[in-house]
DNA sequence: TAGTCTATTAACGTATGCGTTGTTTGGCAA
DNA sequence: TTGCCAAACAACGCATACGTTAATAGACTA
């Protein structure tokens, strides 16, 4: 019998430079628009470029960067229209995750875990940390994904509310933390604590609509430069 | 003024190994558990291993085959949960598109292409033939998919109707076409038509539910070697 | 000066080389 | 015969080499 999956003592190269780019990207270090050559980076991570391009490629088909032919790698520039759908499909995915959510209880330290996020939120909301609040509200997000037993819905949930995080990162330094946002989600955890799908599903839902509507103004906020151009459907 | 994104008159030779590789993946070629050497593939594309590699990581990342270090590739093989949770958020999604569709209605030549793919799975249907069944009602699927306006769902529910898809060929052959599924189809055409989002919504959703439920029937014929085990929960 | 053409440069896509390491096969012992 | 061990083998991961071709800069013309 062989081992059936062979387990590296140590990462391959190909995911240092995968894990180093995504890790540069999401945190913003590498905005949307920056560009890089592949030597450049091969160089900077101090390995070749065969290594290198293969995270480019895998960073591509998630949606993160473009490969250009002579200009190298760029950071992908979402459209208005590519974040409000992102936004939609998220918000899809995580009506489903707390309508399961709700319907299977879960285990009291998922709600734990929810109530944490939810008190940090709240603390950060009232001190008018806008960075503290975003990083909760992000962490509030994933834990709802993570918690809904579809590893698919989550690694399609997880990635592309990465994607779309990015920019809500780029917009948030002006914008006040909402407050219904708080309430909304807290809302959402009190009907999965009881056992009420239909309630989750429905908070979710406005909440979501009412999301949409604010997106609109944030986006407005954007500088250009980080959109991507004509795509308005 | 550069081109923006230069459009190479011949494909990379990585593309066509992808378009390759997944063509005989998707059509039954190459099945689940299948295995290959990247040095083989290379021969039999008469090109390099570099960029049959590439096809690979791409494919890879898209959970169509698993990279194995001294083995090659293999074809991804899925575990019942697997299937059982792709499907469901294929149906999440296809439920999403429903709603969308029946709120925005619909061009007429939307509409006609749904009447057509659901004529003829009810030909297939009278006539017992199952393979036109599977091709048509496949097509409906894309259909609806593909017509719900937002880019990324797209792009993430037809690749995982694509992964799925590959296993229901492989039970299909002894199955009876499911008189039902016909007729839910038209009726959330139906809705679609007359606008009616809430009651495509509803349709779909039931519909889902009885098909969850004939899966674990369906799942019970497949021979086990091409499902993934031990992975139950 | 502005525009065009040409020559140089260098990045990409692919091929190939190479070291490492897991697999396999053949022989030997029990 | 069956099980174990060692040596040959070969696939992978990465580095490097190379041809093609797009971008760029410099020269020349109007």
């Amino acid at each position: 019998m062989h081992s059936e999956r062979s387990i590296r003592d140590t990462p391959k190269q190909a995911d240092i430079a995968y894990q180093w780019l995504k890790d540069a990207i999401l945190a913003g270090e590498m905005p949307p628009g920056h560009q890089a050559l592949e030597p450049e980076l091969a160089l900077k991570l101090g390995m070749s470029r065969t290594p290198v391009r293969e995270a480019l490629v895998r960073l591509q088909n998630e949606g993160f960067v473009e490969l250009i032919p002579r200009r190298g790698m760029r950071v992908a520039r979402l459209s208005v229209r590519d974040i409000k759908e992102i936004t939609e499909l998220v918000a899809v995915l995580e009506t489903e995750a707390a309508e399961r959510l709700a319907s299977r209880k879960p285990p009291p330290e998922t709600l734990a875990a929810f109530d944490a996020a939810i008190a940090e939120m709240d603390r950060a909301l009232e001190q008018q940390d806008i960075d503290a609040w975003n990083k909760s509200d992000y962490a509030f997000h994933l834990l709802l994904i993570h918690s809904c037993g579809n590893r698919h819905l989550i690694e399609v949930a997880e990635r592309f509310l990465e994607r779309a995080n990015r920019y809500r990162l780029l917009t948030s330094t002006r914008r006040m933390p909402p407050v219904y946002s708080n309430v909304n989600h807290a809302a959402v955890v009190e009907a999965i604590r009881r056992g009420d799908p239909q309630s989750a599903v429905e908070i979710h839902r406005s909440h979501k609509r009412r999301w949409m509507h604010e997106l609109d103004g944030l986006l407005a906020r954007l500088e250009p430069g980080i959109l991507k151009q004509g795509d308005e459907s």
